[in-house]
DNA sequence: TGGTATACCCACTAAAAAGTAAGTATCAAT
DNA sequence: ATTGATACTTACTTTTTAGTGGGTATACCA
């Protein structure tokens, strides 16, 4: 949990999972993250050994962000989650409770 | 993650997961946390309807918690999870780094 | 020279989570 | 009347996490 908890880490990580991401396209994908948070978030899993920066030799700047083999490790688990987060959404909702949050539509 | 984060849940359901305990059993198993933690997870994982507390009739009084169906179905995640997390903190280990936490010996 | 694009970083504030220490309620047994 | 056991509450403080609004650096291109 240290390394997955917090608000938005296993977001980000449900999107890293699917495909190698630049900065931008998570931004996009994520839009209520703050450009802070972001690249908080990111160096924290990058410090943690879940995924690595990859830095283009290019002008303008490029930079992705993908899962180490060790983050892989974690896709199932993630999955899993993800999916019991989906089911759990749908029972809420037929309890008639209002959800408006960051999932289903962006992963 | 709404459900399942935070510093505590997780580790009581962990400990839930395997049966139904009581209130200073949980005290007793997760030593490092305080009477008012455990009570305000425990009944924030009520509300969500992932535990059940059941008391007994009795005098002295008697509480314990259990996960409810719903909360059954979280297991296989959590154990996953768990599996995972024991593995992170063995590698961790290996490379030389300091983990004094509440894993392993406590679940 | 100024504009564009990308990927940041920093200082500050606000909100949420966690920790501490003490108190309450029940009722039986002594 | 006091103690003991259990399961909490409450008030308060500290720590951690998240959010806001700005700024920086690089280098191409017109």
């Amino acid at each position: 949990m240290e390394v997955i908890g917090g608000k938005w880490k296993s977001i980000i990580l449900c999107h890293l999972r699917l495909k190698p991401m630049r900065t931008s396209e998570l931004e996009r994908a994520i839009p209520q993250i703050s450009q802070k948070m972001l690249v908080q978030q990111l160096r924290e899993l990058e410090a943690a050994n879940i995924v690595d920066r990859h830095v283009y030799q290019e002008v303008p700047p490029r930079v992705d962000y993908r899962l180490t083999e060790y983050g892989h490790s974690l896709s199932g688990v993630l999955h899993d989650l993800c999916v019991w987060g989906e089911e759990n959404i749908d029972l809420r909702r037929e309890q008639g409770e209002e959800i408006t949050l960051l999932h289903r539509d962006d992963l």
